[in-house]
DNA sequence: TCCATTGTACGAGCCCGGTCGAAAATCGGC
DNA sequence: GCCGATTTTCGACCGGGCTCGTACAATGGA
């Protein structure tokens, strides 16, 4: 049953700037955003990163806390998506710009 | 006499986004590059931040190192102004998506 | 019902970075 | 040369965040 808890997701107008770069500046979270960007959707564990399923779920959770991405649960897995026209509406161009960056 | 060791930049080929966007990511920077952008070029010392001299320095070095500022000392102070043409040449839209945030 | 898969919760360790004060450096003016 | 103004350097403190392992929860299939 389980009263379903309700993955929490920042409505457009809370979300900041200053969450976002902070979020956006880490690594591993920059290449799973960047992932989600090739992909469009994509479940957390698809990707292999060089950090342990707990951190994961901590890098997870500061995207979509900050309002980078959505999180929607499908079954025991969750599929993440980018938060696009809510980004591109407070902050136009700052995600093109980031995803533009080359990527070493 | 010195040897005037002068001001470590970043050319625009070394600039990373992990680096900028960290650089950007911490409140008092962010309110320094919203300074310089509104006033096109500042000194250090004419902006009055809620931290000590020494802590305002680190903040200017994170911000030169990344390549997102460009120091040129002028007399015993330092001018500030934004590197503009890199940024938007490596980051297109990033600088101008921030600097469109709302700023509570 | 049992189990494999997927992700979360919790507690802990640890390093990085923001912060400060005091002392030193740089520069211009007198 | 001396002084004041501006910024830097240095050492230290400390809190936060990235990390992990273990244990737990939730879901769906056999």
């Amino acid at each position: 049953m389980s009263t379903a808890t309700a993955l929490e997701h920042p409505i457009r107008k809370d979300i900041r700037i200053e969450g976002v770069l902070q979020a956006l500046a880490d690594p591993v979270r920059l290449r799973i955003v960047r992932a989600i960007a090739d992909h469009g959707e994509i479940a957390c564990g698809v990707l292999d990163l060089p950090v342990s399923k707990s951190t994961l779920t901590h890098h997870y959770r500061v995207l979509r806390e900050s309002g980078v991405i959505h999180q929607r649960p499908v079954g025991t897995s969750k599929v993440n998506s980018l938060r696009r026209e809510d980004l591109d509406a407070l902050f136009p161009g700052l995600l093109d710009g980031v995803l533009a960056a080359p990527r070493d």
